[in-house]
DNA sequence: ATTTATTAGTTGTCTAGTCAACTTTGCAGC
DNA sequence: GCTGCAAAGTTGACTAGACAACTAATAAAT
């Protein structure tokens, strides 16, 4: 018997409701929440991108992807408009607006995973981040295939 | 500049939620989902312990384990009694309704555990259960510290 | 060229989870 | 004994997110 304990999923849930009650804390200062800020980083280093790209990016049904960029673009933070080689998409772009508040929110956020990971060494932290990168790419696909195969 | 990339946020949020699809998708054969499982097992090796125990035990809310306990009695799968030695508390025990797919569900949750590592070694898995568990008691330390510094 | 299958996006409905306000009970201190 | 104050639980209102069903547009198949 070789389990990885229940207990991955223990974890990686109990730090993420964590994260987003610090998100939410630190984040309203700019009328963000813990679920419109993922949005505009990826939209930083994603220009132009769509919302089922931003969805798949992200790990976030489409369907909330649609009423967050609404909610950005409402704010003023974020522009789409059409793809002109697919009219069923939009490109997403930042706006001048929701660009200027990044690297604050970067900094908060960055802040919180320095001090959660304050109690591991500098290779330690590499090394977490490195597994679960791994971990993610499986999750990602079994997510899928459980389904079928029960 | 010694960030842990913000990506720790991302790649649990991540795992967090491919968790919730695939225990959604396993555990409704037994009319559970990705929200009451936890609350099963940890009854399991806490009999008697009560809502707010509990809901500190698993860093959710009292008010979702309120609505998700009375769901698992209404179940037939959990029971709560005044506990005598504190009327505001209602000890919590498992029926025997709910003892008996506990092994179905811990097998469940252990594949998936399983699998989403099978790209990490048996040392690898130890570590990273072990990291978790450290960034975790600083998370949870200091998801309520912040919002006074603010 | 027309059917067929996929893909982007939207909307409705549901579960997961947080926060705040409240009630009841217990536990101080005096 | 009261007079606070903290803890257990409940409820209401809200955000985060998943899933299904749908429309419209593209791509593939014949």
């Amino acid at each position: 018997m070789n389990d990885v304990p229940i207990k991955l999923s223990k974890f990686t849930g109990s730090i993420y409701r964590c994260t987003q009650v610090y998100a939410n804390e630190i984040l309203k200062q700019f009328g963000l929440t813990s679920g419109s800020y993922p949005y505009l980083l990826t939209l930083l280093s994603n220009d132009g991108i769509n919302q089922n790209q931003i969805s798949r990016e992200l790990d976030i049904d489409k369907a909330m992807s649609a009423r967050e960029i609404k909610k950005l673009i409402r704010f003023g933070y974020v522009e789409k408009e059409i793809d002109p080689e697919d009219a069923r998409a939009y490109k997403l772009y930042l706006m001048e607006e929701g660009r200027s508040l990044i690297p604050e929110v970067l900094q908060a956020m960055n802040h919180w995973n320095n001090i959660i990971t304050q109690g591991l060494n500098d290779q330690e932290k590499k090394e977490l981040v490195r597994m679960l990168d791994i971990v993610l790419k499986e999750a990602k696909y079994y997510r899928c295939i459980q389904k079928s195969d029960a």
